[in-house]
DNA sequence: CAGCTCGCTGACCGTTCGGTCAGCTACAGT
DNA sequence: ACTGTAGCTGACCGAACGGTCAGCGAGCTG
């Protein structure tokens, strides 16, 4: 295995439920066994070491939300299809997205950080296009903020992380739930 | 007004939007108006001034989760009455419960956080107490999350803070819905 | 063997962190 | 007028931060 690797995903996991300011590159580099001068030879910065943890996840949900930047324009089957591929994609990046969904507002001015509170405001838009209720706005965010919580916080509610189907069928029937305002329309 | 007062006021909005170690002591003074020491004479320490800041919020909390600690046995009305409590908290603690919510697993050995994480483990059990399947746990885990995140991110998402009314009668209705399993047996 | 790159390291840099301390000013009680 | 005390401050501390740099040994290539 590769060091390049190890550290990307050793921090990602540090930066996700440590915090990103509260991770020195020192304990990034004892978990990985390495010294400090490694983590940078391999890096160049902090920062970059974040893009290379997240970029990958952002770049895969601006694929998948691109297509769809007419919401009032695409039919119902495809905002069905739509939300599939948005809950499997919270399960491929859970601690991705936990990371800018929950520490993005407060790391502004970092380029990676940028992208996806763009990003999140996008999908905002998406959601709640046709439906400018405050209800409905209200219940994309707690679809959202809260499958990200959910999905990184299992093991501290002793919820088991397996098996892998049936936590995409609940969280499908829960999203869908949430999201009956646009999911069904 | 009191300078002491100020500070917690300050800490608090600093410490749910930018994180706890993201915030330095240093900021903290300057959106006070007053140097770094002046701040430590008031509290003393950084830990203080984060427990004077979420430690009501938790006192208040745990007042409400007290008498419901025989989850099993309390009846639908009651179910009903909590659930409102809880969204009143909620609304009038916003900060404080987003900020333990996402930084409570990042921020442990801190005793005032402990109390936090050990106020949420009680709260899981309570919503989760008489209902095992993995979907309710899931539900009560995206319900305290989703509301904690859509409460403080409501600016980032142009949702209005007004009318408080309109957003508690919408938040009851998505957490009754979202907690159905517990809310109406 | 010489020359080169690759992965990695310790020593070191300037800055910022939380926290301590002696001392300042304004004011109230006696 | 003397004495506290409350509020506040700048100077300073050791530690930890992100980052730079010269140089190490191993392995491949000519």
């Amino acid at each position: 295995m590769s060091s390049h690797e190890d550290l990307r995903i050793i921090a990602l996991a540090e930066f996700a439920t440590a915090g990103y300011t509260a991770t020195s590159l020192q304990r990034i580099a004892e978990l990985a066994g390495l010294s400090k001068s490694s983590v940078l030879y391999h890096y160049a910065s902090k920062e970059a070491l974040l893009e290379a943890a997240i970029g990958p996840a952002i770049d895969r949900m601006i694929e998948i939300v691109g297509p769809f930047d007419r919401p009032w324009m695409i039919r119902d089957e495809e905002r069905r299809e739509f939300l599939e591929a948005f809950v499997d994609l919270l399960l491929q990046y859970r601690l991705e997205v936990h990371m800018f969904i929950n520490q993005g507002p407060s790391l502004v001015d970092v380029p990676v950080i940028d992208r996806a509170n763009a990003l999140v405001l996008r999908l905002a838009e998406f959601f709640s296009a046709n439906s400018t209720s405050l209800e409905d706005k209200m219940r994309f965010g707690i679809a959202l903020g809260g499958a990200a919580y959910m999905l990184c916080t299992v093991q501290n509610l002793d919820l088991p992380v397996e098996p892998q189907e049936e936590i995409r069928a609940a969280l499908l029937s829960i999203m869908g739930e949430l999201l009956a305002a646009v999911a069904t329309r």
